[in-house]
DNA sequence: GTTATTCGGACATTTAATATCCGAATTAGG
DNA sequence: CCTAATTCGGATATTAAATGTCCGAATAAC
């Protein structure tokens, strides 16, 4: 049961973003060096936030991604969802419908409890993810952070930002 | 974020444990018959659950395994723990420290803000796990269950139930 | 004490996560 | 309009983890 090394840094690239003035975008080797990890892996995850329509990309010179939408509109779900699957944590494989005492079919149109509770237990997961927003990683980040380190970030985003046109 | 397949064998093991007569037990092969998985493995989850105190095992002539407390003392989240281990499935790498802006050591005493939500979101999981217990799978089970169903049962436990001796 | 039986940990195999590379697409500039 | 530089996108290796298997250690019955 273990997240992967992706969704970090795919939510550490996303609230990034967010600090893009409007109309501008990073490249994924930008967004990598500032996180200290490897390019093209981190790409890979960019490329999945595109799939979902969570981040825009723009190929070419001077191309780069940006937002899809408002970060007030992308939970941290969204972005967790987009990298490791919508799928179900627990693989419910219908065991009882096994072995000697093996349940038929058409016994099992209620689901299997052990399953429910599962879910259940996913859900309460999922609806917290889905509550914070990376406009509230934003604003949290910006009111702990020391006024110079905020200096710091604004400083190296003016030296990678790139402008990207309005319409891909 | 996937759970292995063994939480959901060791589950529905303990969980069929509940129906054992005090002081008797049930071997590893015949609790894997009982629900069609490969002998071995199903023993490797029970060797697990072992380990974490939830089941006391018995080896030699007539062994096997049992409960080691009170179903009501046996949450899902107990043998979840017990095979997949204890530690949180979001594992914050502190990628803030690296990069041109990289936060010094000194200034990361309040946690990352994103490891902070999912910590907060794996609790809500856990703590929904925490409220089903042994004990209400195995009364849930008996109520949704056809009496012929509940009777196969018995007749397979008389058959396979071990007597066990009771200090281990 | 001997033997049959069962658990326990060490050992392969398969699958998924991690990391990397090269071609496809797009834009800037001449 | 054409060329060249640049960037994303999917296909491809590598490593770690989950899955599955085996044989020795320990115990109880006889």
């Amino acid at each position: 049961m273990q997240i992967s090394k992706g969704v970090e840094w795919a939510v550490h690239a996303a609230s990034m973003m967010v600090a893009l003035p409007e109309g501008r975008g990073l490249k994924a080797a930008a967004l990598a060096h500032y996180h200290g990890v490897p390019t093209a892996y981190m790409a890979k995850q960019l490329q999945a936030l595109s799939k979902a329509g969570i981040v825009q990309s723009s190929r070419g010179a001077h191309g780069g991604y940006r937002l899809a939408k408002p970060a007030t509109d992308i939970s941290l779900w969204d972005i967790t969802a987009a990298i490791e699957g919508h799928g179900p944590a627990f693989r419910c494989t219908e065991i009882r419908q096994n072995g000697p005492c093996g349940l038929k079919r058409k016994d099992c149109r209620s689901p299997c409890q052990i399953a429910a509770a599962f879910s259940s237990a996913e859900r309460a997961f999922r609806d917290s993810l889905k509550a914070v927003t990376l406009a509230d990683i934003g604003l949290q980040f910006v009111r702990d952070s020391e006024p110079e380190h905020l200096s710091d970030i604004m400083h190296w985003l003016e030296s990678e930002v790139m402008p990207l046109s309005d319409t891909p």
